[in-house]
DNA sequence: ACGAGCAACGACAACGTTGTCAAGCATCTG
DNA sequence: CAGATGCTTGACAACGTTGTCGTTGCTCGT
């Protein structure tokens, strides 16, 4: 017994294959009493219209495509989560991709779920500076950048820079003068901005910006226990840190943590689970993810509607969550002497 | 300009579509240079198969299905992505569907993957009991459930009885006897089977079962902190806890936390972020998702290829990470004397 | 009563791909 | 050299659905 089809539908309740596909995608013109008929034929067999069919016809299919670094990243996980949940009230169904943050790779899955899948759209965290490839589909398929902007698409992100002042001014605002950028990763334009922030912020309260007190991911890869040594073992170290993203937030207490000083000032960019537990608990700026993608879906359901319009970028509010480790002032320094000059700071 | 087909790529080529069908195929039968022509006019034109003719010809697409409880779940979604990294190196896509542990929406999600999107298999963490809708796929479907046993399915899963069991003995070895089951949520065949281990031990042990010490989870809610203002609340009150599952454990640590008394005794029943950066660390039964991902993927890949075979249950091992906070002994407790009895206990 | 107009429905092609079958061609066998 | 064999290639149908267009039968106005 093969799966029935939209013929044995047909078959069963004696109309032509036509009018089960109107009545299935409800269109009006069909007698009541017929599309009763039809949809009692539908309930036993159990028919399933075929996506494939479907979106083989049309040119379009029953499903979205999410691309993003990677799904055991919490922030994308929950992201990915508000997307679905959304879609699935359109009828959509979700493909996800991650790039791992490979542009090779991004290419590789963006073409497969346009080309090859035909998705009804795309929402991306953007790994390459440009996308080429994509130019072809950009009249058919709507996207919608994600977290990191795009000059291209439309594009939900936070107003890192904004945020990232507001923090770093508190912890200035505390008397901290030696205040680590931990983790400046250069392949994240979001991240690009945070640190432009911290700079500015930095150089407005005539702080000179130490690329001593500067972590860098290199490679991709930053060792947060060595990083942090690192820094404590400057001859002048941080008093405080500003925590780029939430995974260097959670190395930054982990590594922390385990050189026994817990009791250091510090925020993190993007919240994480627990923060609120720990002692003390964790200051962080809450970029919340089903904000962004909830936003992010909804464009996308405008723009599959819309014709085409301009690019725009949507900008999702953060607060500060002011948790503990965010509001600790700077110790009390002796005046330094020689060369590295008077730097007296306190409260 | 449409986007180019294999038609496209034929005329290019000056061969057949049929020809282009077997270069992109990977068949044999094409002669060198022929191919070298094809390949060629592919990379010209930028052509990339048709996912939905591909499966509307062979009735079973690219692409696979997941369907869990939810993605902002961090153990589901580590889950997915080690079924995703996976799946990508067989050129196969992943689509998300989540339940929200809804037996209808399970079913609803099921069918749209099965009988919809014809993915080439299903892996699902079961919510109903039983999935009669999926038995007319089962002989095209390969199915794997994950997390959750299932009679009718292969299934990965944890050794829930053995791996709680360890846990409990070793609370009970450090003297407690008044140990919290800590969330027993009917809807989760594990939960239950973790249940059936601490009764079990305690009995062993000549420990009574209490029921004022078991919280349970209604309706899909259970209020952390009041519960465990209950628990302290008892006239015998626990001096340890077992948590079921890690979105107890977090629940659990975070309402110690809110009332001074993180220095209780508990180990949960799967890891979570930071518990061990929390003082105390918090053990942890520790139930990789990755590794769970993993096979099931691994298993799905074989059903692919395989022939019927008769459903078999895979166990991922887990290890108890003794971090701290389940190696804490009870509190000395003098000798207890009649029936409502004095119960004082304390260091 | 008769044609216009409209509502309801059906026949057929087409979407892009692959499976079936057969044709073309060169090489080998006796 | 005829026929057999093997390799490479192409024509055509089919997968399940929807868009186009045509047909049927009814109602309405005159």
């Amino acid at each position: 017994m093969r799966r029935p089809g939209i013929k044995e539908v047909a078959e069963q309740s004696g109309v032509s294959i036509k009018t089960v596909s109107r009545v299935v995608n409800g269109e009006t013109a069909v007698r009541p009493e017929t599309r009763h008929r039809v949809l009692d034929a539908i309930q036993r067999l159990g028919y399933v219209p075929n996506t494939a069919a479907r979106s083989l016809k049309s040119g379009t299919g029953g499903a979205i495509g999410v691309v993003i670094d990677s799904l055991a990243d919490p922030f994308f996980a929950s992201l990915v989560s508000a997307i679905e949940t959304r879609a699935l009230t359109e009828g959509l169904s979700v493909l996800v991709a991650s790039t791992g943050l490979d542009a090779d790779r991004e290419r590789e899955q963006i073409l497969s779920l346009v080309a090859g899948h035909q998705v009804a759209g795309i929402i991306f965290a953007p790994v390459a500076e440009e996308l080429p490839y994509l130019e072809p589909f950009r009249k058919v398929t709507p996207v919608v950048a994600v977290d990191r902007a795009s000059a291209a698409f439309d594009s939900v992100v936070v107003d890192d820079y904004a945020a990232t002042s507001v923090a770093v001014q508190q912890l200035v605002g505390l008397g901290h003068e030696r205040i680590a950028f931990y983790d400046r990763d250069e392949r994240f334009s979001t991240i690009l901005r945070r640190y432009r922030a911290y700079q500015d912020v930095l150089e407005a309260a005539g702080i000179p910006v130490d690329p001593d007190l500067v972590s860098w991911t290199v490679d991709g890869a930053l060792d947060y226990s060595a990083e942090t040594a690192r820094l404590f073992a400057l001859s002048d170290p941080p008093t405080a840190f500003f925590a780029s993203n939430s995974k260097a937030g959670i190395g930054l207490v982990t590594s922390l943590a385990h050189i026994g000083r817990e009791n250091t000032a510090m925020i993190a960019f993007g919240d994480f689970s627990l923060a609120d537990v720990l002692r003390p608990a964790v200051s962080c700026i809450d970029q919340d993810p089903f904000l962004i993608g909830n936003a992010a879906i909804e464009r996308l359901l405008e723009l599959r509607a819309l014709p085409v319009s301009e690019p725009r970028e949507w900008v999702v509010p953060t607060t500060l969550l002011r948790r503990g480790s965010g509001e600790i002032p700077a110790p009390l320094r002796p005046a330094v002497s020689a060369v590295g000059s008077t730097r007296g700071g306190a409260l």
